[in-house]
DNA sequence: CTGAAAGCGCTTACAG
DNA sequence: CTGAAAGCGCTTACAG
């Protein structure tokens, strides 16, 4: 009943290569190590007879042997963000080049997380996890401090452990003092749920750019979500508080408006023009990660250099991984400002400005 | 300089157990792999010294002994659209059940196809593979029929191998004649590209029904993206196809669209809305996924029960892996028609009418 | 530069 | 029910 795979008669060990080549079996494996110490002429005829013999070495033997892996994971808390396919995309891509595979792990069970995160972080299963956007709190930080392979945050931060992020303070910060440098007075926010570490710091850019210009914080003018499902980054989201904005005196109420998403701009824009409202005409918007719909809709946003951060988090965790490289780094990149209608500016549209540069 | 991993130091061994238990490695082994034939105070004893010593079983090394990787491999050709996020979650939560490890391999870049996918079909990377989303060209069905290992395709087919996808001629057939029904003599389409499965499928699911109403089928209705960035699937394709049409003389051009995704269709509304129409009161419009904007929207849609998709291709891999189970089957999941505003039903708003009751 | 051999940590007939 | 031993397919000091 039960076919026999092929591959149990078929595959090729060390031993074919190496009685084939004339040679012991350790001489086959130091020229798959590339090894220095094998002669020119051996190296060449192993590797012929390999290629030959469609031989590749098994993986699970030399993981055992080398007592490594060979394979990083990355700790994904939900997959839908559009944050995250980026991510994910750059990771992949940049792990490539190393020849580690990439082992996907979920967090969404919040009473699994104990169990499946152990698992991957002690059974030696993988050598570095990337753990991607994931608020730290006190337990989580227990587990990961007791792992015991290289760590390397992403879109999240904790000082016990190397991070790679945008700057959100930075980011609202520039978005905000756009609106302010266009005129506006009266300046409100939208905000996703805070006790996402991004949607922190993005409400703490935005009141330092209006103390900065000595304008009004009024706390009425800034509305928090509370939602849980994607920490309140959300259509829904965005369109409920617009909404309240809007239920407000006209002249109670702001003139522009920094949101912490693309996702919730978009809602917010529909809670306004069912007001009947404009924008930008009656109501300056700014959004944040420029999503893709985001050029479509002409919406200013702060633009994350997503596929250099998963570049460069794949790149510290691997110096860790290969080269034990055990400090703790922390880096942050800088954003884009990505004007277009959306704000009302007089800047010619779709203009891009360096955050570093500012 | 190199810091050695605490877990070389640390790790418990199957030798440590059974010394500790004074058994034998086999009885150790036995325990852990539900041998039934070990004594039941055996098994307590081994299991409460594994509990306190935090004994795992080396997962390579049992790998290699038992020359099975308990893992899969899900093989996506882009990291970037709905369905691949909702997929790759409902495959995740399928997995964890088995206690296999799911790995990534991406297959973005071209000319790398062949290497990543034969490492992965022919290494012993991986039990199983799901194969997602992926036109089977015959170069590829060359490559996936020498693989050794069971292969279940998702939302793409081919008869060679197994496969679970919605049903989407049935989706597109349910749509367009609801659009029918509603009383819609000119009914045009705004087509991703055809190359891909699904859009095939929809197309022909379009045309079936226009056939059936005995309804003509005006070439120049039928709009179909020739795209290549996500196979058309994109807002752009909507945009400039509904503004093709729109350039149309209005009474040369259809009353209602089917349009092959909402992400489209979200596009195809806004050419409308710059055309000075409205939907539905002047175009009727019909979408396909049912994304989370649609909602929003008030877009009507059908809906794939991805998640079900999702859990059905873990089980029927999974039966193929560990019960060497041969047969190709292929699954076909009845979608659900969701009817909200955009199509100017009269039905109340938000119903959701399943495929397989019709 | 190279071979023989021990070792990586398991599994599993085999014999009792 | 259980132990001793061979085997999974590699790597890597060690000795030459």
């Amino acid at each position: 009943m039960e076919a026999l795979p092929s591959s149990l008669l078929l595959r090729k060990t060390i031993y074919d290569i190496a009685s084939e080549a004339r040679v012991g079996i350790g001489t086959v494996s130091r020229v798959f190590n590339n090894h220095p110490r094998v002669a020119k002429e051996t190296r060449r005829r192993v590797l012929e007879i390999a290629t030959r013999l469609n031989y590749s070495p098994h993986p699970h033997a030399r993981r055992l042997a080398k007592q490594k892996s060979f394979t990083v994971v990355a700790v994904v808390p939900s997959f839908s963000s559009y944050f995250f396919m980026e991510i994910l995309q750059a990771l992949h891509d940049g792990l490539r080049h190393y020849e580690y595979d990439l082992l996907l792990s979920g967090l969404d069970h919040p009473h699994h997380t104990n169990l499946s995160l152990t698992r991957v972080l002690d059974e030696q299963r993988a050598d570095g996890a990337l753990v991607l956007s994931f608020p730290i709190k006190q337990s989580l930080r227990v587990i990961l401090e007791s792992s015991n392979i290289p760590l390397v945050l992403v879109d999240t931060y904790d000082a016990a452990f190397s991070s790679v992020t945008g700057d959100n303070v930075q980011g609202a910060y520039l978005a905000t003092r756009h609106l302010a440098a266009l005129g506006h007075q009266r300046i409100g926010m939208i905000a996703a749920n805070t006790n996402s570490f991004p949607a922190r710091d993005r409400l703490k850019g935005f009141k330092k750019a209006l103390a900065e210009r000595d304008i009004d914080l009024r706390p009425e003018w800034i509305k928090i979500s509370r939602s849980h499902t994607m920490d309140g980054f959300t259509y829904e989201t965005g369109y409920q508080l617009m909404h309240a904005f809007m239920a407000m005196n006209h002249r109670e109420r702001p003139t522009a408006y920094f949101v912490s998403s693309d996702v919730q701009a978009v809602g917010a824009l529909r809670a306004v023009e069912e007001a009947g409202l404009k924008c930008p005409e009656d109501v300056a918007l700014f959004g944040y990660d420029d999503i893709v719909l985001a050029e479509h809709y002409g919406l200013s946003t702060i633009r994350q250099q997503i596929r250099d951060m998963g570049k460069s988090a794949v790149e510290l965790l691997m110096a860790k991984v290969t080269e034990g490289d055990a400090k703790v780094v922390h880096k942050r990149y800088a954003p884009q400002l990505v004007v277009r209608r959306s704000c009302g500016s007089t800047l010619k549209h779709h203009t891009v400005i360096d955050g570093s540069s500012l």
